[in-house]
DNA sequence: AGCCAAGAGCGACAGGTGTCGCGTTAAGAT
DNA sequence: ATCTTAACGCGACACCTGTCGCTCTTGGCT
């Protein structure tokens, strides 16, 4: 099974372990940053880390465990979506927090990506992580319908953040295509004006 | 493409090598439909095959090999966008078979996406892919065009399409969502709608 | 029918991956 | 200060991955 979850009713997590981990995640950003996400391998972290291979199997599991890790230790908790005074200023805002985060080197949402594939642990963090985010923007939607922005009709906030959003993933992830800084900006008008012509609002429960 | 091209005078496309090709490609659509993307194996597929493990590699040399060989035997050349009469029929159309690509098992689409991560080959057969299949799709725009369904102004169909098609890939790759049916309509709508806003026409070249 | 080289089979090999049992260290509690 | 034991270090191991040199088979040609 995996590893001891809280029913060990003692545990030690701090001093040396605290410190081996710091270290390990260290190696994972630095094994990251230097080769992408398919050179992320428990041996090269282990030795980076100057720790055993056997400590990091034990702890982590496998490299999606070690990333699952990382984003905790990240502390993405903290994170505020953006409130730049327009629905479309958020959006392009958030778009360009998340060009950004799978851009740069090291990307921790790539690596993400790549391991969901492989490990199940690693595809479970990434639904989760992504549906809180979404989670915690629908607050953009709900600001802008206080502006008067949106129609006060209910709007389906997910639909409209994921259709906003959703174009960068392509474009830099599936497409690979070159860096577009309007991009971000693009996408987020468009879904402004899907949104602004109802394409988010429940329609007459006829149809379906 | 990607063995030794036309290099050598002379090769032997028939016989026996004909054979073990359509015996390592069913083996590999075998291993996909049994255990995913990530079951698919070097040697799982040469055992299945009833194959050496070095005549695999020899000609394809990884398992993004076998993915974009796959792909070229499956003749997706004289694949054909859809043509329903209407913009929106065709993108939800459209939809649909992504939607049908991304669940269905053994899902060559999820696979190929997987091996970008680790081979640039299959990067590259990916972007290729998907490059042509927008670029195919275009006409769906020239029709709507046509039709009168979009004002006659320069629409952005690539941009248009990525609009419509994103969503549904972010929901089943990325959020790994349940299977929707209403979605690739619903994602088609919006798009439509944007358009009809002139969300994809040229903007005065003020800004950018 | 016979030739010959492309391409498959074969086994050996180095290096990577993941697990295990056991001894040692040190975190946390008394 | 002392004790207990969680957690790390270590080396052995079995298995998997990818490559190589060689031999054997056989497709395509004369």
């Amino acid at each position: 099974m995996t590893n001891p979850p809280a029913t060990s009713p003692d545990r030690r997590p701090g001093g040396r372990t605290a410190r081996i981990r710091a270290q390990v995640l260290d190696a994972v950003r630095a094994e990251l940053a230097e080769g992408g996400p398919s050179a992320l391998t428990m041996e090269g972290v282990a030795k980076r880390a100057g720790v055993h291979r056997a400590t990091v199997y034990r702890r982590w599991r496998d490299v999606g465990g070690l990333l699952v890790d990382l984003i905790d230790a990240a502390g993405e908790l903290d994170w505020q979506p953006p409130d730049t005074g327009s629905l479309c200023g958020d959006l392009t805002a958030l778009n360009q927090e998340i060009q950004e985060s799978l851009v740069v080197r090291p990307s921790f949402a790539v690596a993400l990506m790549a391991a969901s594939f492989h490990f199940d642990r690693a595809a479970r963090a990434q639904t989760r992580l992504w549906t809180d985010r979404y989670a915690q923007c629908e607050i953009l939607v709900e600001r802008a319908v206080e502006r008067g922005e949106l129609p006060a009709r209910h709007t389906d906030a997910r639909a409209l953040l994921i259709a906003a959003t959703a174009p960068v993933y392509h474009q830099v992830v599936l497409l690979r295509a070159e860096f577009d800084p309007h991009l971000p900006r693009r996408a987020a008008e468009m879904a402004v004006l899907a949104a602004e012509a109802g394409a988010f609002t429940a329609r007459r429960p006829e149809g379906v």
